[in-house]
DNA sequence: CTGAAAGCGCTTACAG
DNA sequence: CTGAAAGCGCTTACAG
């Protein structure tokens, strides 16, 4: 391979010339920069990334940590993914991608080895073992999903008590007085999902305050088994004026069963969702949802993570915890409830 | 940080004997190695990879190039990435993941600062901009997805002709005479999916030699324009018996219009899909399908690729083109045709 | 404005 | 069986 050792010769200078010509970290006369930028044209020169690594104590890589979990959906996480993806690059990074079940393993290896300069964890559960590991780790971690204990991390979320708030009222608003809350499995909470009970407590108190029935069930992240179970919660709650859905594989089974009996939203039914745009148009949803910004919330996380690699961030600069506001798109799903039927 | 020099002084031995200790490349005493593995222990060393990398030229990390095209369907590439990702991590290699636009760039990028061993190229077109620059680069390449050139790469792809004919005889046997292909989007060929037109022609031609009328169509990828694409045409054939979808919106976005029109597969109407069980359990998509195996097309990649990485195989062995024959999954979604209207 | 040299943390012939 | 030393390809004080 070329080297700078290479473009010195060619060029006629020293090493370091070569080196400062072209991280212009000190002044070079004309003549040096333009016979360095020649040949480095000529030789097709790039630096060797992993020796000035060693050099810089930089990789310029950030550790990507995925958890595709059972029971959870998974082309939701690829959104997040990349979010984290291509904000990384925008900012000079790579990204060095974990999917490994043992997350907190993948997490020990990048750091110890010094492969990365920070890592981002994706789909943060309430009590999460990589994040002991992380608190060890030299490298700084940004995180997306709001853990039990945020100390020495930072950590973006969408707001789900306040999207569990605002689901409820806005249907309460419109007249509704009994209400179905669908969320991911209960194995996805009993394994530390906080986001859905977050929304779930949210919704149940706001609903409490203004008056509100509402029934919070569990659904399966499967079909056909979440088809059956949505089925099931509307027979239960025959009284139910609107549905509200914090699982994306039951938005997905909706409009089949809908059409299976003949229902439609917002004429029998209101429907609100919470998942994300680009779920929404994959998938043909025309329901109004809380717009649940995987992109954005990737893309926050990686700037805070390169601010505080890039040491813009004082030492002593608190570890910030931020809530992205939960903002309804309106897909005309929701509505008045239907007349009751007369008797 | 612990480097191998502090282990070799709290061990009480050289630095090259604890390398040696390490990568058990020579002989040790038991004392030596009892004494750097206690060492190692007591300091938590683990070798910093950047340096390792320099010393022996092996990043071991493997480049993923993911390309997310406008007009096909995202969630898809995922099952591809993690069937990589996982593979690599068997075998040792960590994976650096690309997303950005610009591949080639990307890829140049990775190869020309030595960042990967060897890469994978997903969603490889026709004619690939990123070839020319892995054919250049001194690191091995695999493809997922056939190019009109195969020199110099390992290129792994379903075997979409073997596809098409076997859809089109699928139904034959059950006695149709007249069917309707939905593909992706015409512009995804326009660009170089050449498994698009692999596909069509093979049903083409299946469909010529066994006279059986073939209506072959571009749908959209998006939502809700391939629900109208799907009723456009099943309304100009009334007399198609059998649907063949190689486009995984149309699949999606089936059910609602079959439910819509009152009508039922295979009852009225054999439909015959082209995606992964994932996809097909993800999205309760209960139709006979082709496996597309993007699982399997991964790891098959990602195994060839270390092979070459590792030297196993000889320089001078030829490269590859597997096909994976397509199976079909049959979950009950085509049989006979409907008895013809009287009359 | 420039160069010689030290150093980043490893691995691996070389010599014993 | 072991150690001293060279080398991987960079960056960056240091000295001029």
């Amino acid at each position: 391979m070329v080297t700078i050792g290479d473009v010195a010769r060619v060029a006629g200078v020293s090493r370091s010339t070569v080196s400062y010509a072209l991280s212009g970290k000190r002044a070079i006369s004309d003549q040096a920069r333009r016979r360095v930028e020649d040949a480095v044209r000529e030789l097709g020169y790039t630096p060797n990334a992993g020796a000035r690594a060693l050099a810089t104590s930089q990789t310029m890589v950030i550790g990507l940590l995925a958890r595709f979990l059972e029971d959870e959906f998974a082309p939701a996480m690829l959104q997040y993914m990349l979010g984290v993806s291509n904000t990384a690059r925008e900012l000079g990074y790579d990204i060095l991608l974990s999917t490994e079940e043992d997350g907190a393993r993948a997490l020990r290896r990048m750091s110890d080895s010094r492969m990365v300069d920070g890592v981002v964890l994706l789909n943060v559960a309430h009590e999460d073992d990589r994040l002991p590991v992380l608190r060890a780790a030299p490298q700084p971690g940004a995180l997306v999903g709001l853990p039990g204990d945020c100390t020495g991390v930072d950590v973006f979320d969408l707001d789900f008590e306040e999207a569990g708030r605002l689901m409820v009222d806005h249907l309460f608003r419109l007249g509704h007085r009994e209400l179905i809350l669908v969320s991911q499995p209960e194995h996805v909470v009993e394994r530390g999902g906080a986001y859905v009970w977050r929304l779930q407590n949210a919704a149940q108190e706001a609903a409490r305050a203004r008056g509100v029935t509402l029934h919070a069930t569990f659904g399966s992240s499967r079909q056909p088994e979440i088809g059956r179970d949505l089925a099931a919660v509307l027979d239960a709650h025959p009284g139910a004026t609107g549905l509200i859905l914090n699982n994306e594989a039951a938005a997905a089974a909706l409009p089949s069963l809908l059409h299976e009996r003949g229902l439609s939203a917002p004429r029998d039914l209101s429907v609100l969702g919470r998942y994300s745009e680009e779920f929404a148009s994959t998938f043909s949803l025309h329901y109004s949802a809380v717009e649940s910004a995987p992109d954005r919330l990737g893309r926050m996380a990686v700037r805070q993570l390169v601010r505080r690699i890039e040491g813009e961030i004082a030492p002593d600069d608190p570890y910030v915890v931020r809530f992205v506001s939960p903002e309804l798109v309106d897909r005309g799903s929701t509505g008045a409830p239907p007349a009751r039927a007369p008797g």
